[in-house]
Order: structure tokens, then sequence, then C-alpha cells
DNA sequence: AAAAAAC
């Protein structure tokens, strides 16, 4: 099967061939005739599986003929996030170079002007989340009346983040008599409502992932304790170990927590960005193409980059957070191994987080390996010996000497955010030890900027580098 | 429980 049999015009098959690729992919394949002959196609598909360009090809195609008119848009693609929008539009510009077609990128965070200029010049394709697209409409602006074909992408998504509304009132602007093409990769019933709704006599076709997670991508569970402290020093000594690390994404399940762990990574010499929705457009643009290019290593991010982005070369996931939903998991390290690379995916996860966990094996079908020793603070997690003495409940330490009484050591804390008292200045962490460096008894519970302690603390990830062996009881 | 998306 190539793509010259799929009836693509020849403008297309030149930049298809251009760009390096000469067999479509099975949704490729099965979708593309059809939107050719302009039928609606319901496609059950994952990104990753070729999906944008089994839209935007035949696309490009049917536009060949036509032309735009001002504030018509003839074609309209709708997108969950503005990160997936823009990549679309990229698909766009990669395909369509030599088509002399008009394509105008709808999304928030950016300003409404050139954007309205697009619009009243005329564009041939409006790619949009929906917020935006209303906002243009509702100004007036724009006219939906002349949309000939609708793509709507990541439905279950838009589910998830609750447009269906919008979509199902955006569906209702556009004519009835258009081609709809719609995207999902799975069929709740709400989106199986939405299907028999707004599609006429869809032809099905439906794409498996191009590899299950199973096959490329190495997953493990990774012992740490709840404490995002914690947590973060874990994550360096698991970054630092990884073999055939060439970059990564984070993932953290707040955003709050998104900025922090990207500070504090900065600050420990690591290149990393940052990638949530509460930043400015430009900052999440900056960012995704900094990690794109290779620029930076490390991308923390919030769910946004969970699906559907298109990074090709990511060698590791780390899940800085259990995700909450199980099938959160799966997109998120769905980020790495694609293209038929390996990929590696590690969750760090804390005694609290067991029952998402056990939630994504489930989900999965499978337990997920642990890598090295549970921590000693599974043992007798339940018995909290101090909890109740502190006002505010964190995970302490459970094994006994772990966390000084105050005044105790010189670990005492006069205030109870971790404001660190002065220390003894310590090395930076990129002159880490081995993991053979002697354990220090007692713990720090290091401030997100602070220095990094010398060593490894005592909690942290023997299981890494070395056989089992049981942390012993910190000498008293 | 949180993220995303409109100003």
């Amino acid at each position: 099967m190539s793509f010259a049999e799929l009836g693509l015009s020849s403008k297309v098959l030149a930049a298809v061939a251009a760009s390096g690729y000469t067999v479509p992919t099975p949704i490729q394949a099965q979708a593309i005739p059809h939107v050719l002959q302009r039928r609606d196609v319901l496609g059950i598909a994952q990104t990753g599986t070729g999906k944008t360009a089994a839209f935007v090809l035949p696309m490009l195609t049917l536009l060949e003929k036509g032309r735009a008119r001002a504030r018509m848009p003839r074609t309209l693609i709708l997108e969950p996030t503005r990160e997936l929008a823009a990549q679309v539009e990229e698909n766009f510009a990669r395909y369509g170079a030599n088509s002399g077609l008009s394509v105008a990128l709808l999304i928030g965070g950016v300003s409404f002007g050139d954007q309205d200029a697009k619009i009243t010049r005329g564009v041939d394709v409006l790619i949009a989340t929906p917020g935006r697209l209303l906002d243009h409409f509702e100004r007036g602006k724009l006219l939906l009346t002349g949309v000939e074909l609708l793509v709507i992408d990541e439905a279950d998504r838009m589910l998830d983040m609750g447009f269906i509304p919008d979509i199902e009132r955006i569906c209702k602007l556009v004519p009835f008599t258009r081609q709809t093409l719609f995207f999902t990769a799975t069929m709740p019933p709400e989106i199986q409502r939405v299907t028999e709704q707004f599609l006429h006599t869809p032809i099905q076709v439906e794409a498996s992932r191009p590899a299950t997670a199973a096959t490329t991508i190495t997953q493990a569970l990774v012992h740490t304790r709840s404490h995002p402290a914690d947590k973060r020093e874990t994550l360096r000594h698991l970054i630092r170990s990884a073999e055939n690390l060439k970059n990564a994404i984070i993932f953290c399940n707040r955003k709050t927590e998104v900025a922090l762990l990207h500070k504090s990574l900065v600050r420990h010499g690591f290149a990393a960005v940052a990638l949530h929705g509460d930043m400015d457009q430009r900052s999440r643009m900056a960012a995704l193409e900094s990690f794109r290019n290779g620029e930076m290593t490390l991308l923390v991010a919030s769910d946004v980059a969970a699906r559907g982005l298109d990074i090709p070369d990511v060698s590791h996931v780390f899940n800085f957070d259990v995700p909450i939903h199980a099938d959160d998991y799966v997109h998120r390290i769905g980020r790495t191994g694609r293209a038929g690379r390996s990929g590696w995916a590690f969750t760090l996860a804390a005694p609290t987080d067991k029952k998402h966990v056990a939630a994504i094996e489930t989900l999965i079908g499978n337990a997920i390996p642990w890598t090295g020793d549970p921590l000693p603070v599974e043992e007798g997690e339940e018995e909290a010996p101090r909890r109740g003495a502190r006002p505010r409940r964190r995970e302490e330490p459970k094994g006994r000497d772990r966390e000084p009484a105050r005044g105790g050591r010189k670990e005492a804390r006069p205030a109870p955010k971790d404001a660190e008292p002065a220390r003894p200045p310590r090395e930076r962490p990129e002159a880490h030890k081995p993991a053979s460096e002697p354990k220090r008894p007692h713990r720090h519970r290091e401030e997100p900027d602070e220095p990094a302690v010398i060593g490894l603390g005592d909690h942290v990830p023997s299981f890494l580098l070395q056989p089992v062996r049981r942390k012993a009881r910190s000498p008293a």
C-alpha cells in the first residue's frame, strides 16, 4: 500500500514524499479514500496512529477546488487544547506548503486582532479550540454557514473537559449538509450519543495503537515518600541514574506542583522547562518548542501534555505524581515509546498512592514492576506513631528518629513552613555522591529552592543502585 | 481531586 493509491492530489503526494513518508498508517489507509469521497468518518484512534495526517492530507486535496470567502471558513477543525490546535496547524504548513491555502489558528491566550484579520480575508482552514471559536462567533465576525467539512478531534477528551455542550452548539451552527470527521480514542456513551446525533451514516475506521505499551515501553514503579521534597529528591536521582535518557516529560497532577518542581530542577542545574495551563500562551509555546528542538531535555508538565502531543523522540516519562485517573496514566506514558522506539516510564509511588496504582494496574491488565526496594516507611504505615503531634498532617517518615523533636537536633525548625535555619553550606548536587555514599542517619527535609543535601539522606534511592539492603533503623 | 478552555 502506498499513498499514491489513496486518491490524494499530486501536490499533496509531493508534499508527503518530501516529508519522507512512503507508506500510510492503517488509519490513513482506511480513512483517506472515504474522506475524499466526502463520506462522514468515525475514527477510533489514538494519537500516534497517524490520525492527524488522516484528515489533513485529504482535506488539502479537497480544498484545492474552490476558494475561501471573507469571514466564511470552508473547513473547521476543533481541538481540545491550544497545543494540539497548533500542532495541527503545523501539519497544514508542512503538507500544504505548495497548496496556497490560508489557515487560521483560533486559540485563546493570544490577541484577537491577527485572528480577526485572517478570518476577514477568508480562510480555507480554521483550526480552533471551542472557547475562542465561540468568542469570535459571538462577536459576529465569523460566519460558520460556509463550512463544508468539520473535524472534531479527540472527542473523548473534549468530553472529559466539559466541551461537549460547546461542540453540540458548534455542530448546530455549521450547515447540516457538511461532511464530518470525528475522532475519538474511546467510545463512552456520551460520545456514542454525539456521533449518532451529528454523523450521517459514517464509515467507521479503527486503528489500534501502533505498538502496545507493553512491548515498547518499559514501565516501573519507584518507591518514594509522599512529601514533595522527598519526591523531588527521588526524581533527581532517578533522572541522573537513568540509562539512555535523551529527554523526558515529567508529569505532575497539579499546576502548582509543576511550577515548583520546574523551579527546583532548574535550581539543581537541569535543563528543564514547564508547561501548564496557567502559563501565558507565549511561554507555553516557547517551552514546548525548546523541548521539541532538544534545547531543553526535561519538560515538567500538567496533563495538558498528557494526550496528543506529538514529540516523537521522548525517551522517558516520569510520573512525579501517580495520575488520579487511570486512563491518564496510559496517555502520559504514551508520550514515550513512539514511532517504534523504546521508551521508559517511571512512576513515583508513595504508600498513599496505593489505591490509584491498583486502579492503573487493573486498567492496563497487569502489574507494574517495582524497581528496587520498598521503602521502610511502608512498614507499619498505619501505625502513625507521631502523626497527631503536628498541626498540619503530612507524610511523616515512620521510622523513629527521622524527624528530630523540636529543638532536639540541629534540624530544629523555627517556622512551621519549613523555613530552614542557617546550615553549613552544602555541596551542590551536581557533584552528587555515588550510591556507596554512607547514608545519613537523620533526614533532611529540604525546601525546594534550598541547595541539596550531601549524600542521599537515609531514605532515598538505595534502591536505584544498590543490592537489596533494608535500611537499618537509624542509630539512635 | 485536578486539569483543560474564553475574556
